[in-house]
DNA sequence: TTGCTACTTAAAGTCGACTTGAGGTCAAGG
DNA sequence: CCTTGACCTCAAGTCGACTTTAAGTAGCAA
């Protein structure tokens, strides 16, 4: 498979690919030319690497996962770890959730007034709750 | 107060500080010689902010939730739809959580093996899971 | 053989939330 | 009065995951 069809069959733009490339986390076959020629396995993790980054590894933890056959190498011990961290956020979203649902219907004319919320700030201001960087979506 | 003060209680460095006022997100009530003052209500703003962060708004976002009094002027509308926001990272986290713990206590040979955890990847790959940059801590 | 493109590279840019560094000012304590 | 060090400003750097851009190469159809 030449760049073009991985790009059509996975979705991901070019650029993205030879990104991936140059981290170790895909590799190409070799070359035709000065085009790469793709496995049709690299399909497959590049599914993979998704797969993996919507569980919130980083690249480099990813491409840890990869041996040099680019057969993957995964550790149940760290999915395990990983699932431990996915409950923590999904604890801390729930109440941040509940929280905002409260706020939202609370009759407080402010919510500074709503002990509810003052709670939360709290949590909130006292590093309780944990950082994010960017929870949903952000689609469009 | 002076910035060491709220430092102190805050428990954020002076940098953030200067670095959310210069944002707009919080201000200072004047200068005594080249020193920032900053009012009481500020530590309390800095909850808030905190709160805010930790619910996914972006520090715009939060910029835009106060008005030129330092109260913060949330629309409810706008917890509501965070909040749903928020439901749906959950679901994805959980469905994911799930996975990695069956794949975790799978007894297929590889991951690649097991139907669930090739349904789990079939999703991330067509990217029906959303995407995340940071999720959990990071603690350390 | 020509020429169109799809491909290639390396380097730089982007985004958000800060941090770091260099160089400067000045309020307060001795 | 003088030193000290906490504070100041402004610019640049960091991190992760990519994207963009500029400039070059070459596979393939005509």
């Amino acid at each position: 498979m030449d760049i073009s069809e991985v790009v059509r069959r996975s979705g991901l733009p070019a650029s993205t690919l030879r990104f991936y490339e140059q981290k170790g986390v895909i590799a190409s076959v070799g070359r035709r030319g000065l085009h790469r020629v793709f496995a049709a396995g690299v399909l497959e993790q590049l599914s993979l690497i998704a797969l993996g980054r919507a569980a919130g590894f980083s690249l480099n933890e990813i491409a840890a996962m990869f041996g040099a056959d680019g057969r993957p190498r995964i550790e149940r011990q760290q999915l395990l770890e990983k699932a431990d961290e996915l409950d923590q956020s999904i604890k801390q979203l729930t109440a941040m959730r509940d929280g905002l649902r409260h706020a939202a219907a609370c009759s407080a004319p402010s919510h500074l007034e709503c002990p509810k919320f003052r709670r939360l700030m709290g949590l909130a201001g006292a590093g309780v709750i944990g950082e994010r960087r960017n929870g949903a979506s952000g689609k469009k």
